[in-house]
DNA sequence: CCGTCCTCCTGGCCGC
DNA sequence: TGCGGCCAGGAGGACG
């Protein structure tokens, strides 16, 4: 499940591949990932000629901004994945849309489950898109302050891990990330987040940071689908605390990790050091 | 406004 | 080994 270290991670690759790079043609093998335009040879017609002069991400978008003005965003989901393949490379199984670029080289988004997005259009209606519109803060960004998060902590009620799921309010985390930050902040995830005191909520601000940046560091989280721009896993999944280790030792203290369901997700946490 | 639940979707895994 | 059934969860929408 990419998350903004996984987006991020595929978007440092694909920036050195096709940056500069023509967009030939576009095959879609299954138009109803196709949000924008409604008519699938629309977005066709917008995308084909034009060429790749940036790659950029927010939250867990991707976006390829397009000559002309035009920007084609891509949401991962859950199992989306993004990647360049040379010319005679074996087929993607999955393969749900294909870019053709210059020199024989493709950029392919591939997706088992098929949740994915695609959307083309003007760089000036981006906010056409309700996730992109209404996203919150990046978490590594100055925007992102303590004080930002005291004051949204403090007026909510809700779980404190629903609130940090929520893109509105920290545009990238996802269910690992958060599962990771609370463990590192020692925080229970069902906690109500205006029962945070300011220690915790320092502890939780400094936590998020730390697994962020950790999680990019390591190229990202490979849990079971997740691909780099190169089709290569992450290593994050080598460092996780909680995410994934139910029944596992603690790192901090041994005793064993337990799941349940919060928030409607499920989440990963120590009985004994988050509270 | 707020929180909770449902829907989409299919590979992988569990148990019989 | 086969197979039915359940689970994973991001985001948007319905609902109370």
């Amino acid at each position: 499940m990419p998350e903004l270290p996984e987006v991020e991670t595929i978007k440092r690759i694909l920036s050195g591949r096709v940056t500069g790079k023509k967009i030939l043609a576009v095959n879609v093998f299954l138009p109803r990932l196709i949000k924008w335009p409604v008519e699938v040879g629309e977005f066709v017609n917008i995308v084909e000629g034009r060429e790749i002069v940036n790659v950029d991400r927010r939250g867990k978008y991707l976006l390829l901004q397009l000559t002309g003005g035009v920007c084609l965003v891509i949401h991962l989901r859950m199992t989306g994945r993004l990647f360049t393949a040379e010319a005679g490379s074996p087929p993607d199984k999955y393969a749900r849309v294909i870019f053709q670029l210059e020199d024989g080289l493709s950029l392919i988004f591939a997706d088992s489950r098929t949740l994915g997005v695609l959307y083309a259009l003007k760089e000036s209606e981006l906010n056409r898109i309700p996730g992109l519109a209404n996203l919150g803060p990046e978490p590594l960004a100055g925007e992102f302050s303590f004080g930002y998060l005291k004051n949204i902590i403090s007026k909510r009620r809700g779980t404190i891990k629903g609130l940090l799921l929520d893109q509105r309010i920290i545009g990238g985390l996802g269910n690992i990330y958060v599962d990771e930050s609370l463990s590192l902040a020692g925080i229970y995830p069902g906690r109500s987040a205006c029962s945070l005191n300011d220690l915790e909520i320092e502890r939780l601000y400094s936590a998020i940071n730390s697994v962020i940046t950790d999680g990019i560091n390591h190229g990202g989280t490979t849990f079971r689908d997740y691909r780099d721009g190169d089709g290569k896993p992450g290593r994050h999944q080598n460092y996780l605390r909680v995410y994934g280790r139910t029944g596992k030792p603690c790192p901090e203290c041994g005793t064993a990790i337990v799941k349940e369901v919060i928030a409607g997700r499920g989440t990963h946490y120590c009985p004994h050091c988050q509270h």
